[in-house]
DNA sequence: CATGAATGAGCTTTCATTCAT
DNA sequence: CATGAATGAAAGCTCATTCAT
């Protein structure tokens, strides 16, 4: 005899946001409309506002997902031994597993940032977290000698990770592009960029 | 009973593209209107369409200036001696030059690019002369025995362009970022990754 | 196996419409919504139609409801042994306790009836027995030498009601205005035009 | 070759507006839509938007003209010697001519401003002027002896306004009332208010 | 009795584009 | 060349009401 059913609520919130991802690969943030979402989510145009506050209210939960699944991805690295190498690892992972679909909402999220405000804190504030993961690791490394310890952990991390998510765009401005090769260089970027020195090349 | 000046033409529409980059700067492709660049303009809504068909065509143009620009600046590169301290100067002017004006254009053109193939093909068109000319400039620099000859000069000209204009994205998700620190790290990985093994670090 | 026990469900129309009196004050009888009033009521959305047919029956019951008010007060007056000193004390009363709420919604009463048939007719009933009410009590005025005998008692009647209850709107149009001087001045109004000639004024 | 016409343009939001009123007569400042006032002022749904920045413009500029209007009227009564019968002149003509339209809009006008804060504004601005007319116009009445003296000038004027612009409600909530009888009462109420004690009755 | 999910028409407003002048 | 009036589709969102549970 329960009142509410939270679960269906949160179930069906769900839904609405896998909908409205597939509409925004489509047409971007703006291109999708409110009524294109509750066309593919299939419910009526107004229900969408039972379960999110607007469509930037949409946007918003869709980038925070977003941010917090690449946190989570990241967070089991952190288990590793090898440090480098499992971050090189995570770049063909990263790349195969979201396919066009993340590379193109990841790009979404950071031009609705460049004038949203809202949207530029929510992703401001995950990348912070993921820039803190992300250079405790490396400090980690350092610490083994698998990182070279002149780099500034906090700054290094910054970079990497913007080099990371952004060969997302490789695909989009060079489409015909080998992905294998490219991939390849990217990860010979990142170890030259990491390893210390006096090592020698993978 | 003058005839259509060509001139007066092609400056007016000059004009017309500057109005229109403000704009776009501030809302975004989508969100800045024909209205909105009619008025900063100082032309009429109608006028706009004796000098472009649509607005997707003003959007195309920008795109195809912006990239064209770029391009200029490459071909200066080619003259300096040292190809890849050329290369980081140009880290480092590019950075200061547009601000951010152009990253979060940049951004535009990719988003809009992911789904609207007029605009991906200029975007892809362009962005293989840039890499043609990286490319050949790392030729260069091989033969001069300052860029890692094991490394493939297309592949490694699409990844570092892709790396030197994905930078602007930092100052979106980091803007408390130090910037001298942050061009400085970028540098380090570009060097890094083109240096020859051998040679010492700067 | 209970019945419906019919004071509990009249006692819940109760609430309901007080708190549906709350929301028109705050936003008229357009402005406010069903949503708004359930939630005032504490409510669930679709329970509200258990109690009232739809919201245009919960703005007739309160238009009911606040014209029967106001002809109790009057009822009351009748027991008084001076006419006119009871109606100027009335004045006094009407405008202290029901506030800004009773006038803005006897505005939003007349605004509706002026385009709605079914308020109108409401409107028109209440308003016939309270001017009945208003006349009879003139009628034993003027028989106690307290009323002006040449005044038609339902004319009056109708004018009078019409003054004291449109009193509301003053504080909507001048709410700088004093309100203990004008209140005075109102009193003397309905005095001068009551109060037989030979009489001295108060 | 006139490039504007400012003329056309006053015309054609001139022509919208009494769409709009005639609108408003109909359904209310809230119950007639933006869709209903196009079509009644035969332009598209748009293209309102090139004449009025919002609904609530429309209903600001109706509300201002409104006001404008009566204030017109009670200039021109200034200039009439016996103030007390101008005044109740007055009263007969603004019943006949305006018909019910008026009545009805001020009623509009009072709700909406009892809510409204930038509605609320206009109405009390233009209450304040119509009032300072009225009461330059009464002690003009109690310098030639027309005028009971003992009356506050100001407050007389904002409460014989009030009974005035209110009188319109009558015929809403007595729409039987025989309008002479009652536009006669309505006048000898104003008449004992304000002729000084002395003066025998018309 | 009571819930809240669901509907769908309708709201105000925006906008790219066309066209008579 | 240039204007701005005009269009009409579509946007995001609200809301009275219904209904399965």
């Amino acid at each position: 005899m329960r009142k509410v059913d939270p679960e269906r609520h949160d179930e069906k919130r769900r839904q609405i946001l896998q909908a409205a991802e597939r509409c925004f690969v489509r047409g971007g943030f703006r291109g999708a409309s409110t009524s294109d979402i509750c066309a593919e989510a299939g419910i009526s145009p107004g229900h969408l506002y039972h379960y999110f506050e607007s469509k930037e209210a949409i946007i918003a939960a869709m980038t925070e997902i977003g941010l917090q699944k690449a946190a989570a991805r990241f967070d089991g690295l952190m288990q590793k031994p090898d440090v480098v190498a499992a971050l090189l690892a995570e770049i063909d992972s990263l790349r195969l597993k979201q396919g066009m679909a993340g590379s193109m909402l990841h790009l979404e999220v950071l031009a609705e940032a460049s004038r949203n405000p809202a949207i530029a804190k929510i992703l401001q504030h995950r990348s912070r977290r993921l820039q803190q993961l992300l250079a405790s690791f490396l400090r980690k490394g350092q610490e083994l000698g698998q990182v070279d310890p002149g780099l500034e952990p906090d700054a290094a991390a910054a970079i990497v990770l913007n080099v990371v998510l952004g060969a997302g765009s490789l695909r989009v401005s060079n489409p015909h592009l080998d992905g294998a090769s490219s991939r390849a260089m990217l990860k010979l970027l990142i170890s030259r960029f990491l390893t210390p020195l006096g090592m020698a090349e993978t």
